[in-house]
DNA sequence: ATCGTAGTATCGTAATACGATTAGGATGCG
DNA sequence: CGCATCCTAATCGTATTACGATACTACGAT
């Protein structure tokens, strides 16, 4: 998985950073230090810096160097910043967070949906639910349709803001059916409730679409409840971080 | 308004790129190019560019230049976007995306503040009605305070998604304020249903306070129509930019 | 003891050079 | 004449060096 120097970069210290190996507040190594430890020029550390700093996670100055930022001043709909929490781990924190939003925006965005769905909109998530109704009677990959079926909701909405949170509704979904494959009938059970979503769009009928996304998402809840029942405590907590001031 | 070369380089191509002087899918100007008409090195221009990267606004590659991304893959909840939005003009599409999102997301988060918040936060909100009140009776910075009690409500919910879309929703609240100061009676009619939120905050009974915030958002829903009827036509349609290849 | 000042670490900006990639045209063949 | 192939050149990617700007730190003077 190699891209390019300043793609990794990005990613070595925005990881490194979002799993809380830099204390908040505190400083990460200078310029020519990461330079030496990464083996690249100051120009791609530099370039990289600006990168995180344009996602919240840092801020710099001269002689103050570079400081972590409070994680609530992260831009935490931003695809990088999710996905390199997702890989340090998810805390029971964010997946509350996500459970939240999931809550509140799911039901408003598929009776919006239900609104303004283009047939080339309804089409995509038909092709979806094809996908995910072919994974349970023949077996693949449910969970790739699921996420396209959701997406498409979130496109039929239409709505830029909205549209915005399909990765980080993803990383929930994702995590949700970590639970379901354990569970053998999770994905036959939830198969004709996304049909009764779906049929409601179609017909345009915003009261119902909400009633049955609600019965689907009050369905993962239990699944999620479980996740954090059993994980009380996950790798990333406030470990010790790399180094910041040796001497 | 000056601050650093960089900051001023990020508004400048920002700013443009929101404003749609670039037409998406087009190319801006190639590195040294705009060196030549910022009057900076070209480390400033990447350093700019690569912070535009990594708010989704444009993509870069060797020989291809440098594009413009479709709007929708913008961070349309990072608080510069938002600016440059907001200082580019507001598109009838922005604000009506804006309004769902308002609608949305304000109810569920009053009935998370009612469950969730401190006496820190309630405090704080206590203290920006207080400020919306003075500004009333005694003449002041009403929407200032405004602002600060819906942030309130959203720090409230101690959730970091929905605390990340304050920036969003203040440029919108800004925006219906700016009707309301015509109609002279507009802040003094909103604050005793601002006091009633508050109220069944306090009182942590989301269901009045979800109730209250909704008559809040009813009656700003007329002034935004009213706006976006006044404003058929906004500046920013899609004018051919600034210049894509001269030669 | 407190204030001021100088020193120094660190980021900010500039300038130059060369390597890497690929879009898009030039070329040759069927 | 149309299409596949190759090549060129435009443009970004990375490295290096140098110096200016700034803010923390510590020392010394009053």
């Amino acid at each position: 998985m190699i891209k390019n120097v300043h793609g990794n970069t990005v990613d070595f210290l925005g990881e490194a950073i979002v799993a809380g190996r830099y204390a908040v507040g505190a400083s990460i190594p200078p310029e020519p230090m990461l330079c030496e430890e990464l083996g690249v020029s100051r120009t791609v550390v530099r370039e990289s810096v600006k990168s995180l700093v344009a996602k919240g996670l840092i801020l710099t100055g001269p002689k103050v160097g570079t400081r972590v930022l409070p994680s609530d001043q992260w831009n935490w709909f931003d695809a990088d910043v999710i996905a390199w929490q997702v890989k340090a781990g998810l805390t029971p924190d964010f997946i509350r967070d996500l459970q939240d939003l999931r809550r509140v925006v799911e039901p408003a965005v598929v009776k919006l949906a239900a609104l303004r769905a283009t047939d080339l909109d309804i089409a995509q998530i038909e092709a979806a639910y094809a996908g995910m109704k072919h994974a349970v009677t023949k077996g693949g990959d449910y969970v790739t349709h699921d996420l396209a079926f959701h997406q498409g909701l979130l496109q039929a909405s239409h709505n830029r803001m909205l549209i915005q949170m399909s990765k980080a509704l993803g990383a929930l979904l994702r995590t949700s059916f970590e639970l379901s494959t354990s569970r053998k009938g999770g994905p036959a059970k939830s198969l004709p409730v996304h049909r009764a979503v779906l049929d409601a769009v179609i017909a345009r009928n915003p009261a119902k679409a909400e009633r049955a996304i609600c019965m689907l998402i009050d369905g993962a809840h239990e699944d999620i409840e479980l996740l954090l029942a059993s994980r009380r405590r996950l790798p990333m907590v406030n470990e010790p971080a790399l180094r910041l001031k040796a001497a």
